[in-house]
DNA sequence: GTTAGTGGTATGCTTATCCGACCAGTCCAA
DNA sequence: TTGGACTGGTCGGATAAGCATACCACTAAC
């Protein structure tokens, strides 16, 4: 056990004094928590308006709660007007602009997308310049699998959406530095509902298959500066398209 | 109501499929949340070895939850071992190793030192030197008191560590971009214990000071360089620091 | 020895979650 | 048009968590 001999400090008198580094506890609920993983899901994209959820059963099962706590979650977002239920029919997303009050909400809604780009540009380039000089022959065979599968996706955006992530992920964790390839994998992921409007656009998915050719090139090559300009140039298309998409919004 | 038309996606056939994505909701009852939360106080280094945690009644009543909850939550951590409850005295911290489980867990233990260090240097570089230029009168004043609060905690290493805490935070938030100011908070928070181990050390306290000081004066002149060169020193001196510490650790 | 402050225990209540069963509505294929 | 599969809706009984309050027993400082 490691036990060290150290200066005694002055112990705060009053208990409040550390007790207060703690702080409110928030009180969740099994349903509260459902509902914002749902609700993540809607202000993320990965469903949109229109869409069907999957069956009470099927969630509860995936999830592994009951259909009581379920039916709970999806009865707190039909309350805000964010699902549709219908008996008989599949639940349906009416609206996608979910109130703020989770502390995944924190992510989607706080930042703007000048300061997430800005954020992306600087940790990404790094990541990436450390990908390129230490990425194994297996982490290039998977970023070359994951191409194939994105060539695959042309006429199915959503499946791409998952396969682009995928890709990032791959680049991300191959850059040796655990702390970077997290972070930037939150950065990635705070910008997933621009990602998925993006991609649907007519020609998205065929331009992004080759910003990512590009990248693999240049990590095949083994060749950092070549891997920070497909990156920036990538990048560069993302916050473009976001920006016309938004004032499009 | 923001909705907008969007090529048909081909509906994913299986319910799982989708609901997959969701996965196991891990459980959580606030006891196990609160057993989290003193756990990170004391991985983090705001407790340590033999230091009193505030009484059951005093914890209850700053995370406005029940008493028995709180008893609840360090009778979890007593089992293993973390803390030792004797009725009538205070309860104390025996060990401060505690099994990785809960998500927050994964920030203290799962990054290397040198990956963090990386990553800090990358994004401080960028975040004071951007300070360095945007900082307000205002905020120069509030760098200013707390130089002059932390000079009154010579003696007092902990109260120490809560200024030295918000004068980085400070220095954060100047920058202008809330992401790269929230990231470098979080990289901050890993190395709290190393932080409160290095301050016990005799003189860590005015060389930290002294450190302050010259990101102080740097910020005062709005000089990026100075301000980049004064945090690379202090990062340093810190990251050896703790080198130093986990060696004899 | 006394007292303040601490942990320990008990009781009764409310809420959340669970499980399984069954009812009622919707939609699609035959 | 009809039947069946799949969906949401409801119910009853059980368990666990959390809460508030009160009181008991131990510890340590004066």
């Amino acid at each position: 056990m490691n036990t060290q001999a150290r200066p005694a400090l002055r112990r705060p008198a009053d208990p409040a004094e550390t007790a207060d580094l703690l702080g409110s506890v928030p009180r969740q609920t099994m349903r509260d928590v459902i509902a914002q993983k749902l609700g993540a899901l809607i202000t993320s994209g990965v469903f949109g308006v229109g869409d069907e959820l999957p069956a009470e059963r099927a969630l509860a099962e995936a999830m592994e709660v009951s259909r009581d706590t379920v039916r709970g979650a999806i009865q707190t977002l039909a309350g805000q007007g964010v699902l549709r239920v219908v008996q008989g029919s599949r639940t349906t997303v009416a609206r996608t602009d979910i109130a703020v009050n989770g502390p995944e909400s924190r992510k989607v809604a706080q930042y703007d997308l000048g300061s997430v780009h800005a954020a992306r540009l600087l940790i990404e380039r790094q990541v990436i310049a450390e990908a390129a000089t230490r990425i194994t022959a297996k982490g290039l065979d998977r970023l070359a699998r994951s191409l194939v599968m994105q060539q695959d996706c042309l006429a199915d955006p959503l499946r791409f959406l998952i396969c682009d992530r995928e890709f990032h992920v791959l680049l991300y964790r191959a850059c040796g530095n655990p702390v970077l390839a997290d972070i930037a994998t939150d950065l990635y992921t705070y910008q997933l509902e621009a990602r998925r409007r993006a991609v649907s656009m007519a020609g998205a998915v065929q331009t992004s298959i080759c910003d990512h050719r590009a990248i693999f090139f240049a990590m095949e090559a083994r060749d950092p500066e070549a891997a920070m300009q497909a990156m920036a140039v990538h990048e560069d298309r993302i916050y473009q398209t976001t920006k016309t998409l938004l004032a499009e919004g």
